[in-house]
DNA sequence: TGTACATCAGTGAACGCGCGTTCACTGATGTAC
DNA sequence: TGTACATCAGTGAACGCGCGTTCACTGATGTAC
């Protein structure tokens, strides 16, 4: 019957920190976790955080940082795998419903260190991402701004996954969310494909 | 040099209460701005607000409804004054850019009264001045989901209100945002457009 | 193999703070007669 | 026109709470020699 002994050192603090900090942040929404509160899930003292993101604000940051680096892990794969632009946003829409509350926090910047060295990085390895393909699909016009596709394409997977997360689509409709965005991001730059 | 007397009964303080919400959510973030600095602005006691809007949530949900009634009416304008479903989600950028603080408060459900029937009736109107127009312009194809054009209407105009109010678009794109919003909102559904 | 010492990781108490809500109250207004 | 009374709108003190951060500390680990 005897307890288990908590060892002093927890072996991985940080790693444990961020999983709970994802926790509390779909639970209470981004911003509103209390940074208490995810130290008493992993049961370490509420100073413990302290050591590994200096403050509520360094751990946010972290979570962002690792939400950008799994998004473009997903759409470089995704890429890779099908070569397709419009499946290339059915991963954008799936990452942002599978991972909620990074997906919540990686676009609050009024929360995070915006000039963190892992952040940045990231963030702009996911973009270039989708400013890469983007060229094999869009028709661009005379004159046009060349981002102009790009941002259009963001832009629509971007609030599709909003709206379905924020509860406004009927739930018919978000059942299944990748045949949706299919149905959905078709009606993008259809000029460009076959007429089926 | 008498003082202006204030006097006991403030004359609107509910519409008071709102302006200065707006301000506070606006500077501090959807559920981060406080109560008592609301009342605090306004020079009334922090429990004053509580006769018109019962609490914090009842307040948030009146600035939700608030912002449903003001897209509808710009909504309607703008499709009564050009016809142009384009024009239609340059209105929608509009009035997110303009009107943040509200744009944000709309939809975050997880701080509203999601009942309220103010709240309801006024994203109703709104909704329905989306799904009407679209059919205007849309290519349907046999077997799709009627819903689907709209769907995507909505996303593109509500990701790239949402990637501008969070800082995620280079300035000299968002410098105009109107003609940004036509940049971008040109790619979806050219089918039907005249080629120019 | 041992030892001294620096560094790292986590503790627990304490700080000061602002918050949302409740409560009994009072001033002002409106209405019935 | 006056008066009694109900209702509405706002006050100010008090409540209990959880929070982020700081601090001196201690246990554990790693490294130089």
């Amino acid at each position: 019957m005897a307890e288990p002994v908590r060892p002093y050192h927890h072996g991985d603090l940080r790693r444990a920190l961020l999983d709970a900090a994802v926790v509390e942040i779909a639970e209470r929404g981004p911003g509103s976790e209390s940074l208490r509160e995810v130290a008493r899930q992993v049961g370490v003292s509420h100073a413990a955080p302290r050591h590994h993101f200096g403050d509520k604000r360094g751990l946010l940051t972290a979570v962002a940082a690792e939400g950008f680096e799994r998004l473009a892990g997903e759409l470089r794969a995704a890429w890779a795998a099908t070569g397709s632009f419009l499946e290339l946003g059915v991963a954008y829409v799936r990452f942002a419903l599978a991972n909620r509350a990074h997906f919540e926090v990686m676009y609050r910047p009024d929360l995070l260190r915006g000039d963190d060295p892992a952040l940045v990085a990231a963030r702009e390895a996911s973009a270039a991402l989708l400013y890469g393909p983007v060229g094999t699909v869009a028709d661009m016009r005379a004159g046009e701004d060349p981002r102009a596709p790009a941002v259009a394409a963001w832009s629509l997977v971007h609030g599709l996954a909003t709206l379905v997360l924020t509860g406004n689509l009927p739930g018919e409709l978000t059942s299944d969310p990748e045949a949706l965005t299919r149905a959905v991001a078709r009606h993008l730059f259809p000029a460009t494909r076959p007429a089926g």
